[in-house]
DNA sequence: TAGTGGTCTAGACCACCTG
DNA sequence: AGGTGGTCTAGACCACTAC
């Protein structure tokens, strides 16, 4: 029963992994729309020319990547940056007693293009002085101040995005960048240190001048590590911290 | 040549998971040791009256817990907490520049048996007054001292433990954990926030009085969610900040 | 009842390591 | 050459969901 092995597995990599591309090129050109269901999975074998149990592979580690999510009986879907899911993947703070199962209030504060400075750029991975979008948010967590944002992110990718579409999109900023441009945040790489308040935190988050704040610095990345978001977070942490959980599973 | 489906699959829970505690336990038992090659699939097959097919899945499980590592052509062997894997797996400390990839070096500064006070019995699960060692360690990197370390463990799981035992490890502090009293920690949580510097800070890390300093507060875990440490770590982050890398693979 | 994902089997060949 | 893990196939039955 044995079939010709490696048979579309070019490059030396294992089938599987091709599916996985395909898989993937798939959902990025829209053809599988979020929250949307792909075809079953001996569809997709019958389709790609490969057995069950290879599509079930390719599958097995999208849905480990979260990119996918099977439901027994019904299918399995695109994932979608919903509140329940991103929002808490990627955001960190809690109160001290991890009571905070509230989402935050977002407070616009500031919107405007700029030119990437030397620390954008280079985190970005663009040139020094291509257009930037410069974003500033503040984050209330049972109705104060705790967490002050300031967004960079690249012109190019969110062309025509305008500080109305900013403002009154419907879910999270991530979210945001996935249903509007495609764009899928699946990794980011964060380094905190502390610091003394300064007079924006003394302003927005009320920490007196000379006191502690926990600085934050994100980039987000979407597929082939392309930088899509630098974020530096300013926290109060006099009654919230940053949870950071390692397991192995 | 269809088999009888669930044959031990007992508790509705499917075979592999089974297979797989099966495993562990053997792990545990110390059936094989740290470091040591376990049966092959073939091997491990036959031993639970399963297929192949049915072991690997639950050696991937395993392997994905970081238990076990596989080597092509060689076999599959228990991991061992050694420098080159716990300690980057749960120290998160980097230069700026993140070049710092020297192993830290480490000073025990105190080694004491104490009671346990409120917050540490209930970080650990055990009551208040149950007897702890509290140790104070002093981290160094490229020379620098930049993490001050307060550790709080039960005496109990470490019965024998002394200030030599502990001093004169060969490796990490999880590695003895492991290796001498078959304590393996597979999870950690940990807090940050941003605090002011005491005088502790000062002394040990040169931070001047009111300079901030980063606060880590870990409670690593071990299988069935049992805790086994806390530790509460002092950073100084002038030159040196704590990386969080958040992927989904 | 029909379709989907979830589990399990049995056996093939490949890539790699050791002797 | 023989053993090990890595990949792939083909087909079975189960559990769940929908209609």
């Amino acid at each position: 029963m044995a079939r010709a092995p490696s048979a579309l597995g070019l490059g030396g990599s294992p089938l599987y992994r091709a599916i996985k591309s395909q898989i993937t090129e798939n959902l990025q050109s829209g053809e599988w729309g979020l929250g949307e269901a792909i075809p079953s999975e001996s569809r997709l074998a019958e389709r790609f020319h490969v057995s069950v149990g290879t599509v079930r592979k390719a599958v097995d580690e999208l849905v480990a990547e979260k990119v996918l999510v099977r439901q027994q009986g019904k299918g399995t879907f695109v994932a979608t940056h919903n509140r329940d899911r991103t929002l808490y993947y990627f955001f960190h703070i809690v109160g001290h007693d991890e009571t905070d199962k509230n989402y935050p209030q977002v407070e616009l504060l500031s919107f405007k293009k700029d030119r990437a400075g030397n620390d954008a750029a280079e985190q970005l991975q663009i040139a020094r002085g291509d257009p930037v979008f410069k974003i500033q948010n503040l984050l209330l967590l049972a109705g104060s101040p705790v967490v002050l944002d300031d967004i960079t992110i690249p012109v190019a990718p969110f062309q025509d995005l305008t500080r109305d579409i900013f403002k009154n999109r419907d879910s999270t900023i991530y979210a945001l960048y996935q249903s509007r441009y495609g764009i899928n945040v699946i990794r980011s790489v964060e380094r905190l240190r502390a610091n003394l308040a300064d007079s924006a935190c003394n302003k927005h988050l009320g920490i007196r001048p000379g006191g502690p704040v926990l600085e934050i610095r994100r980039v987000a990345y979407t597929y082939h590590d392309t930088p899509v978001e630098l974020r530096v977070s300013r926290v109060n942490t006099t009654h919230h911290e940053y949870l950071s959980e390692l397991s192995n599973s």
